[in-house]
DNA sequence: GATGTGGGTGAATCCACTC
DNA sequence: AGAGTGGATTCACCCACAT
């Protein structure tokens, strides 16, 4: 396979089309060099939870960890285990847009590690999210708490880009008009979902299901970006992707996996284009300059503008700013001024009149946004 | 004060009755030097979250928000942070029984670090907790999800012993029979129970709930305990272990807070037998929103929803919002906007087919809350 | 007294674009 | 790239006070 490449060439060579939508074969951190740089929008990751449960833990150089109880040699695998998830993090990180964030899943065995790195390596934690589990397994023993969820870090590359993708209000007006939480409720993937293998066996162990996926796509991409899931296993990520219209590559080292995972996606619908437009607000919108409605005229110079409850006013005069008792500027900076704030949004504190009655200047800039709608 | 002893001779001379229900002032690893090894049966550290915050930060009405910058959260770097947790868990480890248990409580700045030391240091983690807050503050710049919860942590002093206290059937009988979860719900502390200065204002940036302390205590302590908390603050962890009947050891810094938790727990009244109506806490909420149908495929992206006469109908799109003719919105607003009027209940007034016959919508919503009320 | 209204606030890593 | 500026942005609860 193309798994491995030189380092010294990072695969530029190849075009897109020959790994948009596919499973790359080989170990996570090997096969991520068949990407270009930035070459990402999004990450999901739900690496091996490994430790103490005594399941393989292998070395970034594949060799395998010998699991011993050892008081030492648990240090050392809490070593390996780090220098496993640096590796692969920084080999994320190379193919991720700097506009692109990366999730993370993982429980208390890794999640705490996983999370810590992150910030060594200064990516930038936006959120921690929890999944907590309608149906979660019952603690047996009656030793603990029942182990009701998991965690996710939502995390951007570095602290400095703040222009990644965040869906705020299609999540909002989705959630009754409330701004989405940090907790999320969702049952386990169970059921028909849960993929089946020729024995009728679970086909993979730690199956995600689909509506986890599904949020996180539709809260931090959008239609068309390219997702990545490096540790594919059976492919939810790239089953809710092409669903969901996005692009997805996977990376996946086990042959039986990549088959059930191809297998799953083929049988795929994808969404129609209308469904899948994504609902955007106030900051999606046009920008519209003071200036313009006094040039058009919708506003003449020397109207008097004044608050809600007629306590200020101001005169607007012809270059589209505003004057007030010596003041002059725009209709924020005079809206802060005359009110005492350091801030102010223009377009609702001033008000005109029309008919006797006032209204906010922002009607008239919606009147001018309807016509420039005709014109696009 | 007597916080800096002798490192070689750590004073098993105090008698027990000397530190026993009092607060120690210092620094929390050298006062810790007050109390011999082995001789506390929990401990609940609320340290610093290590806070990296930017500028002022306003809501949308203009008003400051009140942020935690007080110098006691200021660190230089991940590693200055690190060698902190590290020296207080050292020191906090020594003096707890090998029976013991000890609770951290953090937020995403800093949980994974604490986390990932903790296991460094060869702690046993035997359950990570979500506190879901039913009223936190909300992300006033739509940014990010509403930061909702906090993260604690239980862990043994090391894996070996089992021989914690974890009244499992307590907790489950008061849990309404079905065994306590990782995820509990609690009002953050407001109101009445939160400690004011002489000023009015709040006398601790980060006064925890009693709620909170109470289900930690009744879950990990037995009458007679002896709790520690090495980052006392304004006193809960002391109140409520008054109250319930457990000995507190307290270490606190600032003699402001030690005044404030000194007259806060004399006020306090020790239980009798009588139970524990906090302990159940509230119910997780009935809430649910319409992504939900659509992320779990009881709706699908695409599907036409009428209201109960066809006069008005939407499409539903895959990130759970409703389109009708060019307009798009959560259910409750394009349901008014349709209607013309100002405000609508999409749940009743949004039908779908099923067989034929219209149903509304809140059919669908009553299905998943009988689905959930196993959790409630 | 019951009900309604308006204001305050909580561990927060919280903007985007142009020049 | 750093400064300047347009202008977008909140949920649940408690309390004081008015009706």
């Amino acid at each position: 396979m193309s798994s491995v490449l030189t380092k010294t060439k990072p695969s530029r060579a190849i075009a897109p089309q020959s790994w948009l939508d596919t499973i790359i074969k080989g170990d996570c951190v090997a096969a991520l060099e068949a990407l270009p740089d930035h070459s990402v929008d999004m990450i999901f990751a739900d690496p091996p939870y490994n430790l103490q449960l005594g399941g393989a833990l292998h070395r970034p150089d594949q060799s395998l960890v010998d699991a011993v109880d050892d008081e030492w040699d648990q240090f050392a695998s809490f070593e390996a285990y780090d220098a496993f998830t640096r590796a692969w993090l920084l080999a994320c990180r190379r193919v991720l847009k700097p506009t692109g964030t990366l999730w993370v899943i993982g429980s208390y065995h890794n999640i705490f590690r996983v999370g810590a790195t992150l910030q060594d390596l200064h990516f930038w934690i936006l959120n921690d999210i929890v999944w907590r589990k309608t149906n979660p397994m019952p603690n047996f023993k009656g030793r603990r708490f029942q182990n009701a969820h998991e965690t996710l870090i939502w995390a951007a590359p570095n602290a400095k880009h703040k222009g990644y993708t965040f869906n705020y209000d299609a999540l909002k007006a989705a959630n009754d008009d409330v701004q989405m939480r940090s907790d999320w409720l969702f049952p386990i993937c169970s059921g028909s979902e849960r993929l089946k293998d020729e024995n009728g066996q679970k086909a993979h162990p730690t199956q995600k299901p689909e509506a986890l996926l599904a949020r996180i796509l539709m809260a931090s991409t959008k239609p068309g970006d390219i997702v990545l899931d490096p540790f594919f296993g059976s492919g939810t990520t790239g089953a809710v992707a092409k669903r969901l219209g996005r692009h997805f590559v996977g990376v996946e080292r086990e042959q039986a996996y990549i088959d059930a995972a191809t297998r799953r996606i083929a049988a795929v619908e994808p969404l129609g284009k209308a469904t899948l437009s994504v609902l955007t607000g106030k900051k999606a919108e046009p920008r519209v300059a003071f200036n313009v409605l006094v040039e058009s005229d919708m506003i003449k110079p020397g109207t008097v503008l004044t608050d809600a409850r007629r306590r200020h006013s101001a005169i607007v005069r012809a270059d589209g700013t505003l004057a007030s008792g010596g003041e002059a500027g725009s209709i924020h900076r005079l809206g802060a001024r005359v009110q005492g704030l350091d801030a102010c949004n223009g377009w609702t504190f001033w008000h005109y009149e029309d008919e006797g009655a006032l209204k906010p200047i922002d009607v008239l800039r919606a009147k001018v946004r309807a016509g420039l709608e005709k014109l696009a």
